[in-house]
DNA sequence: CGTATTTGACCTGCGC
DNA sequence: GCGCAGGTCAAATACG
């Protein structure tokens, strides 16, 4: 341990997505390893850390639940997939759920 | 047996 | 300069 370079200089764009679930996984196409678990002040439920497991695909998901709607939850992508979801035949009731994003528009 | 998951501890960055 | 908050990584355990 001599030398430790800063954790990360450049910042990849995050995007914040709103989604309705009553789960914190949502199956988006990707395989999410959980790696974390911190509370936050602004909420009173703990937020989650999300890994991406895939081979070509070392993007970050945060998963945060919101406490005036504990029935929905704030989906943070951090970074780029770098290979194609699974997307084959339905994505699960998640994705439908994941439509309700009228707020953002990326 | 392998992989995924969980909790705790540690580190870094920023603010005052 | 010190303190606080947030974030990350590691090891152990459980389940398939």
């Amino acid at each position: 341990m001599k030398k430790i370079k800063s954790r990360r200089k450049v910042r990849e764009p995050r995007f914040c997505f709103k989604t309705l679930s009553e789960v914190d996984v949502l199956d988006d196409g990707y395989k999410w390893r959980k790696y974390g678990q911190k509370v936050v002040k602004n909420t009173q439920h703990p937020r989650s850390y999300y890994r991406c497991t895939q081979d070509n695909c070392r993007v970050k998901k945060r998963v945060e639940r919101l406490a005036e709607d504990p029935r929905m939850v704030i989906t943070t992508y951090e970074g780029r997939h770098a290979h194609s979801p699974s997307h084959d035949t339905e994505e699960s009731q998640a994705a439908s759920n994941a439509q309700l994003n009228s707020d953002f528009f990326w």
